[in-house]
DNA sequence: GCTCCTCTTGACAGCGCTTTCAAAATCTGC
DNA sequence: GCAGATTTTGAAAGCGCTGTCAAGAGGAGC
């Protein structure tokens, strides 16, 4: 099916041998001028591309930036691996992808497929691998950790607990006593950052910190609803909610939708990470932004840094609260969630 | 770095030759059970990993299927993309993605990156790439094209007329008279489909098709609230919209939250795709739904079957008119938007 | 005109794996 | 126990490319 055209069909249609066509193809030697033309017009002409997998046996790597995510369809990773892409555009390397479904099983399979494949780096995106294994593949190829920080490793992270807290701390200030909040998954470092930052934006408000009011979510948009749902049926008395991602805050936008409970006029809400489609929802979120696309972008050049053996220094990532339109100034007495005076 | 152990050395360790490794390894032949035992100890031993360019040299195929979105970070690709992720888990093959940004050049290198990198097969979604090139593609590999039928070529698509047809009636038939609609680019084949059903269910209503009412986009959030505002702006007056995809859809909604509009008490919105994320929209969306990423699967399925030299009959893909709150009866008369009878 | 240098070039040996091909080993049947 | 058929095995030739090395071609200097 394929009878592809080699670099040697090259060689013979410039009258030259093989070594000087990779020299002009590669750049590695001078080459006299007018072998250099007929080379780059019989490539021309026989419409030649190199195969990049004989290349890759050849040099000994496979100009191949691996990166596991969680899951790629989430819009959360697409943005990441945007940045990713936009990185590594106009570089000779090319990501790959594989999904660990937040599970370190899968996780580890899917860092066995990408170093199968000969990847020449790894971007590894908020894995729970252990330490160890990642320890272990440092000594191999360059890696980059996002979403947590490990001794002895390059990562790349934002501070999820200031984050976490300015989001809080914004409710605070519009007069919120009783704020719930929609945490991650305990499993992950991120998620437990972020709890913490609530607790202290509580705390150094001389607000108590009530347990009855955070529920544990998985990131994704039914547990956001789940979460409202088990709040409201247990009764607990709240006017905001900090949710650890948009895409749990969404969830509970629509379950306080279908109660009736207006947003922000009856419930403020707050989201972390600011999707992109977060400036489209209605009402627009607030949220903390978590420059997404921009950490992929930074994780991706970091390893290409790694990769010539040049260093390199990441811009210091930082979170920012966006606020729009889904929190607003408590209102006194709300009909439905009578504020509990702490 | 990379100090990796070969094929040769698990020969050297379990005392036989190469060739008879590679043998147990692929299964070519039948080995002796002594000797068979005696490699998978030192491939263990040794942790042996195969080189998949070197593998992929020796056997002509790189054991990856390339895929051509047009956008990685779209939710709508993301799902897609998932979809050939999970046709693809247990099979040697792994994806590897490149993305075309609705752009022909951009298209086009991204092809040139793929087949470089010596792609076994290739699933195109939603391209403009011309058909020319298409068609000689196909004579190198297996090729399936998707969003697009083109006589000749292994097409998945979805109806996109019927879909954009449900859509409309579905507005028609909750009494409304002057629908808008939010177009997708003009050069995309599913965009002109899209319209034209539309246009048949106000044809088929008796209803008059009028240009003011149709603005163009680009299937992104920010164009969906360019367009309402174009809309309104021209004082264009319509009771209902229906965007070409949710993306649009959301840029619209907000646009239309904007001006104190709302929905669907003042208007009417439908989208197309039916995102996962459209059911927790607010109002949840009413949407075409896509299977995307049924349509992801039934893509890598079926170049599977192709590379494996199988005839393969995807599954029927149709669209369904997922009904949510974004829509409802006319409500007459509107305040801001007096419905002007036809 | 000859030697010594520098620059350009081609031959050739891999990279790690698969896959013929033929030799070695084993098994038949009489 | 031996010829012949049948396995099992290893040697060796690639797959398409890179990179070393030494030979060949020019130039410079005397």
């Amino acid at each position: 099916m394929r009878e592809a055209v080699t670099l040697s069909d090259v060689a013979r249609e410039a009258g030259v041998s093989p070594s000087t066509v990779s020299r002009v193809i590669n750049g590695t030697a001078r080459v006299d001028a007018s072998k250099r033309d007929a080379v780059l017009k019989a490539i021309k002409r026989l419409n030649y591309q190199p195969n990049i997998m004989a290349q890759g046996l050849a040099q000994g790597r496979s100009l191949t930036v691996g990166v596991i995510t969680q899951e790629i369809s989430s819009p959360y990773y697409g943005e990441m691996l945007r940045g990713v892409e936009q990185a590594l555009e106009g570089t000779p390397y090319h990501p790959i992808f594989a999904s660990g479904h937040w599970r370190a099983d899968q996780e580890e399979a899917a860092l066995k497929v990408l170093v199968g494949r000969q990847v020449d780096a790894l971007v590894v995106m908020d894995s729970s691998v252990p330490e160890e294994r990642l320890l272990e593949l440092v000594k191999k190829m360059p890696v980059v950790v996002m979403g947590r920080q490990i001794e002895g490793l390059s990562c790349l992270s934002i501070d999820n607990a200031q984050g976490a807290y300015e989001g809080t701390r914004h409710l605070i200030e519009l007069g919120h006593r009783r704020i719930a909040h929609i945490a991650g998954p305990h499993s992950h470092p991120d998620a437990i950052e972020r709890l913490k930052g609530y607790q202290a934006a509580l705390q150094d408000a001389g607000l108590p910190f009530d347990p009855a009011l955070v529920v544990e979510g998985d990131y994704l948009e039914p547990s956001g609803v789940l979460a409202v749902e088990s709040l409201l049926a247990r009764g607990a008395l709240f006017t905001a909610i900090f949710a650890a991602n948009d895409q749990m805050a969404y969830g509970a936008n629509v379950a306080l939708y279908r109660r009736g409970i207006r947003v922000p006029h009856d419930v403020s809400l707050v989201g972390f990470d600011d999707l992109l489609s977060s400036s489209y929802f209605s009402p627009p979120l607030t949220s903390v932004r978590q420059p997404s696309q921009e950490m992929g972008w930074e994780a991706a050049r970091w390893v290409l840094a790694m990769l010539e053996g040049k260093s390199y220094t990441p811009r210091p990532l930082s979170t920012r609260l966006i606020v729009r339109e889904s929190t607003s100034l408590l209102r006194l007495p709300s009909s439905r969630l009578r504020l509990q005076m702490s």
